[in-house]
RNA sequence: GGCCCGGUGGUCAAGCGGUCAAGACACCGCCCUUUCACGGCGGUAUCACGAGUUCGAUUCUCGUCCGGGUCACCA
């Protein structure tokens, strides 16, 4: 086979050389324990947490060893494109801290090892397809998605291994003058590597997360070139990798069984290869069984989902951190307020079978979180919160900004603040009856009567002066419940609580039914003191009345 | 079906030849407490199974079982 003609016949355009190349994208001037990576996502619109764990750790891979993270979109796909999607992808990966620092951006690119759109690379692709097809490494396959499919299903029926492989690469060594004849009826064709492979040869490599692996070498004659000449997923990530001079690829370990090829293309095409981490799947308890996280099944796994719930970015990063390296948690602890970046991350940490996604861990994260955050920082961030998801309660904060405030530094600060929102979705539950729109009307524990309920409601309003100290205060209330003949002792009702009508928090119950709508709030006292004293004497009032 | 990866409490997990097998979340109990939230103390619960190597295996080897991934002109 005369492979000089055959490369002229199917690349007449390229005239460019992977010398040329080398010089158009020269070896990075870093040192060498500087990880040079990347995220090379696909535009599907759809952004989710396994590309944001993939993310992190690239970026932490990156940032703390002072090397380069960039952003690589991987368009070869454009059936599956989505219009807007790159921005959507951009955008999201911003939101949550991931910075990069060359690549793909909102409007072009930045960076001189681009374009980073492989549909833009196509001339690149082309000088390394040609090259192989020079060197004997790649022919052209004329083979239809019929004439593929019945491979396949003889395959099936025979038992033997699926591809395109041995007897089955049919075009493997046709002549010049067939796939001529093919070119000149306008025949589509792809262009498939020659693999020397044989799946009797092992050999063993090192992953960065799995540590050492198996490898069985590849013998399928894979597509390198698509029909419209846009590489597959495998010959772009060789090319550009090694151009891009990445030294790391953290991708997810689906990615695995083309391990075999990748290093084969690698070795192929004179490249370096890459070091690899491969992160094992994000799953779920489905029943009693784990499974992958899915798109089509689990809202959680889109990183949609955390905004709309309210869950700060801090807090899913925190708790993905916690995922990838467990001992972030106790690091934290120790460092309650250093920078996330002061954590030295290691890719050696990661759960080589995956992680369970625990959303109640994620919840108590958030907690932790929140109450770190100081009142103004929470009114902020549940103002941005509530104008996309609650417009009608964002109305209402904004409307007085230094109530709402004074709310949200209950128990704020100090060794125990207290930890009542994981969301911000959470919040509107939580302090509504702070506000008269959300007021509910108070329902009062049936034990109790009436009466008596309206006899201690009347008792408050009478004694109740909005001048008192909270130990003033509550010392009334102590009084009251004396006066019905309660208890203030809980002690000796605890030692019999059948020799007691009643005690001091069956009162505070009353009150704050009355007040807030509800059994159960912060400090009584304090809300009182926020709520004012014509509120406060309203809504007693209007509890007497509804009883 | 072939190939590959994995398996420590309900979950995240440390440990990697000798440990009373850390810690966190969740759960339960007690304390604190006007409710709630917080905080403090305590508790239930784990090395998938079977062989082998070894004085000794959660740690090493093999097999079994189970879970996961993948076999596209998708990434």
């Amino acid at each position: 086979m005369d492979y000089k003609a055959l490369a002229e016949l199917l690349f007449p355009e390229v005239t460019e050389t992977p010398e040329d190349m080398e010089a158009r994208f020269p070896v990075r001037n870093y040192p060498e324990n500087a990880v040079i990576t990347r995220m090379a996502p696909s535009p599907t619109g759809f952004v989710h947490l396994g590309n944001l764990v993939q993310g992190l750790t690239s970026e932490r891979m990156a940032h703390q060893s002072c090397g380069v993270l960039f952003l690589r979109v991987e368009d070869t796909d454009a059936k599956r494109e989505v219009e807007g999607a790159v921005e959507v992808l951009i955008n999201t990966l911003k939101h949550y801290g991931i910075n990069f620092d060359e690549g793909a951006t909102i409007d072009g690119d930045s960076g001189d090892y681009g374009p980073y759109r492989q549909r833009q690379r196509a001339a690149i692709y082309h000088v390394y397809a040609k090259k192989l097809i020079l060197e004997g490494m790649a022919y052209p396959c004329f083979c239809t998605e019929e004439e593929l499919s019945e491979m396949r299903e003889k395959q099936e029926a025979n038992k033997e291994n699926f591809g395109y492989y041995g007897k089955y690469a049919v075009w493997r060594d046709r002549s010049i003058e067939d796939i001529k004849a093919e070119m000149e009826k306008g025949k589509p064709w792809v262009l498939r590597f020659r693999s020397t492979g044989s799946i009797e040869n092992q050999f063993k490599y090192n992953d960065l997360v799995k540590g050492e692996l198996t490898i069985t070498e590849n013998d399928i004659d894979q597509v390198l070139l698509k029909s419209d000449g846009i590489p597959t997923y495998h010959f772009a990530h060789a090319v550009d990798d090694h151009l891009m001079r990445t030294t790391h690829v953290v991708r997810g370990d689906e990615w695995l069984p083309s391990l075999p090829f990748h290093i084969q293309l690698f070795k192929a095409l004179g490249f370096k290869l890459p070091k690899y981490v491969h992160i094992g799947p994000l799953m779920k308890m489905d029943g009693n069984s784990k499974r992958k996280l899915s798109k089509r099944k689990d809202p959680e796994l889109a990183l949609t989902f955390y905004k709309a719930e309210g869950f700060p970015v801090e807090a899913v990063y925190e708790y993905i951190m916690t995922l990838l390296n467990s001992n972030y948690e106790d690091w934290r602890r120790a460092n309650p307020i250093a920078p996330s970046t002061d954590f030295k991350f290691s890719p050696k940490k990661l759960n080589p079978a995956g992680n369970l996604f625990d959303y109640l861990k994620l919840c108590d994260v958030s907690k932790n979180e929140i109450a770190k955050m100081d009142a103004e920082t929470v009114y902020s961030r549940l103002v941005e919160y509530t104008e996309e998801f609650d417009t009608e309660f964002a109305q209402l904060l904004k409307a007085d900004k230094e109530y709402a405030v004074k709310i949200l530094a209950i128990g704020r600060g100090g060794k125990k603040p207290r930890k009542d929102l994981a969301t911000w979705k959470e919040a509107k539950p939580y302090m509504g009856f702070f506000y008269d729109k959300y007021l509910e009307a108070p329902v009062f524990e049936e034990k109790f009567e009436k009466e008596l309920i309206k006899d201690v409601l009347n008792k408050y309003l009478a004694a109740f002066d909005f001048a008192d100290d909270q130990n003033t205060w509550f010392n009334k209330v102590k009084a009251i419940t004396e006066e019905i003949g309660f208890t203030t002792d809980m002690k000796a009702y605890k030692a019999d609580p059948t020799a007691f009508k009643g005690t001091v928090t069956d009162v505070s119950t009353f009150l704050r039914v009355a007040i807030t709508g509800k059994t159960n709030s912060p400090d009584l006292y304090t809300v009182t003191q926020i709520l004012g004293y014509e509120r406060t004497c309203e809504r007693v009032k209007n509890a007497i009345n509804s009883l």
